[in-house]
RNA sequence: GACCCCAUCGUCUAGCGGUUAGGACACCGCCCUUUCACGGCGGCGGCACGGGUUCGAUUCCCGUUGGGGUCGCCA
């Protein structure tokens, strides 16, 4: 069995869109999978639209995703690799040139001097008449002898498209057919001498004897015209494989515009890069195990196979995507928990360097079955470094609003006072002692202490928060609250 | 418009001629519980439509409808 190479191929346009993440992941995933190669070609060709700094984007897309390459060019900081480079577009325009030629010279592909302007003119008209916009054949058959009279005209070269039909063999779409008639002589070479897509994403394929061509199904349509140029260059055909696409939450194409396009605007919201893996590769394949959905990058290798890719386009579920990142979430260790929150707790403007390591560890322990995105512990702690400078008024309605509001609070403060070893286990006792003393069920004590400690009616637990806190700072907020419940009780 | 692809609960999907059409997210109850969340239990909810083929179609074929894609000297 030959071993498989399969790549994808980004053109660097200024971010890493999550259609294109998804391609990456398909194809990393088989090649890990078979232990084949997975190689990154940048599509750069269109020197108008890329910049340099672009290519940097993708880099970090596929680093925050875990997504590594064996043969790609140079950087992001990291050397060029493989032996059938050059792996970046626009330095391999010699060699599609070459192989432009070399079509040219079997009377594959032919000159045309038609002009821009000519040609458009002649797909208005067209559209005017509705018609379908199709070349007209005009520089098909030019003898030598016209050819040479153009003299040095610039010309574009066109591949003659032969009689007959295309059939591409798609492994998740299955047999695919056209009439070649349907097909244009299309474009493969500019009057500038630049290769147009077409041909250098088969030159490049077929070079870099790539095994799978893997992407998504937007080129379906693209590949019959791909075969065609395979095979007249006498390149082994590689296997087809269209995925469908990523939609938007309403069904329509992820526009580049839309909150989410960006891979990277995922990791701003506080998601997981396996949880955006998992959903990825979730939308489209299913294991052979049913009914599981939760795995982590190397549980996908594993299970990864391409007789489970599925034929239809998905719509982007943020709920799910958020259960999912919850989940992710829970399979942290508190340590890597906390490391991936405290850059989030910074930007908001905390100080966690008053805390010790073990302490923050610990604050990340008590939010970690709660939280369904990493910057959620944000409203979840902030109560930690800045005390809470106004109550949550349904609560207080709530809590503090009955004419013993005051005493029960004082009686909590009582029972605080005396406490030497400000644990959860003893915070709790103490509670539960106030329960047995005044008969009132746990919660009459647990909300109005919660709500005087963190300002809110969510949070961690109460008694690990309490705990967390410490006692004289816990003390300090229970007075603070009491002289708070005692002015309204004046005023009212 | 032409060509190509797709079509099971709201969403992601299992199903590959005979199933009470299964699961997950979401939603709604109930339980657990100091809140929220987690977890557990239960519920709501689907084969787009019309023809065939067949003893029998969610499943196979054709059409319709709907959605998507492609039709560039962009990639």
């Amino acid at each position: 069995m030959t071993p498989i190479r399969v790549r994808i191929a980004p053109s660097p346009t200024g971010f890493f869109h999550i259609g294109n993440a998804k391609t990456a992941l398909i194809n990393w995933l088989y090649a890990r999978k078979t232990g084949g190669t997975f190689i990154l070609r940048l599509e750069d060709t269109d020197t108008e639209r890329s910049e340099a700094q672009y290519a940097d984007i993708i880099c970090e897309g596929l680093r925050w995703l875990g997504i590594d390459w064996d043969e790609g060019p140079a950087f992001g900081g990291e050397a060029e690799r493989g032996a059938l480079g050059p792996y970046r577009q626009s330095e391999r325009r010699e060699i599609h040139c070459r192989e432009a030629q070399r079509l040219v010279d079997d009377a594959k592909a032919y000159r045309c001097f038609c002009t821009k302007e000519e040609l458009d003119a002649e797909r208005e008209r067209a559209q005017a008449e509705k018609r379908p916009p199709r070349y007209s054949g005009k520089c098909r058959n030019l003898t030598a002898e016209q050819i040479a009279a153009m003299g040095d005209r610039p010309y574009s070269v066109r591949f003659r498209v032969p009689e007959g039909a295309t059939v591409i063999e798609d492994l998740v779409q299955g047999s695919v057919r056209v009439e070649n008639k349907e097909i244009d002589d299309f474009i493969i070479v500019k009057p500038n001498g630049d290769p147009v897509f077409h041909l250098a994403v088969v030159v490049d394929d077929g070079l870099m004897e790539i095994t799978h061509v893997m992407r998504g199904d937007d080129h379906l349509t693209n590949a019959f015209r791909h075969v065609l140029l395979f095979n007249a260059l006498g390149y082994k055909l590689p296997t087809f494989a269209h995925l469908p696409m990523v939609l938007d939450e309403t069904g329509k194409k992820y526009s580049k515009r839309l909150h989410g396009a960006n891979v990277l605007d995922w990791r701003e919201d506080g998601y997981l890069p396996e949880t955006i893996v998992n959903y990825l590769v979730l939308l489209g394949w299913t294991p052979e195990e049913e009914g599981r959905e939760l795995f982590t990058r190397t549980e996908l290798v594993e299970a990864f196979s391409l007789e489970r890719l599925g034929k239809s386009a998905g719509k982007f579920d943020l709920k799910k995507l958020q259960w999912l990142n919850g989940q992710h979430i829970r399979m942290l260790s508190p340590e890597e928990l906390r490391d991936k929150v405290l850059p989030i707790l910074h930007k908001a403007g905390f100080d966690t360097s008053v805390k010790s390591q073990e302490w923050l560890t610990r604050m990340a322990a008590i939010c970690q079955e709660k939280i369904p995105t990493l910057n959620e512990i944000v409203p979840y702690t902030d109560f930690f470094f800045v005390a809470p400078t106004a109550y949550d008024e349904k609560a207080v309605a709530k809590q503090w609003g009955k004419p013993y509001a005051a005493e029960h609070l004082a009686s909590i403060i009582a029972a605080f006072e005396p406490i030497s070893s400000w644990d959860h286990d003893t915070l709790k006792a103490a509670f539960e002692k106030l329960v047995a003393d005044t008969g009132l069920a746990l919660g009459q004590f647990v909300h109005p202490t919660r709500l005087a400690l963190t300002g809110k009616s969510v949070g961690p637990g109460l008694f690990e928060l309490t705990e967390l806190l410490g006692k004289d700072e816990s003390l300090n907020r229970l007075r603070a609250a009491a002289a708070f419940v005692r002015a309204r009780g004046d005023a009212a």
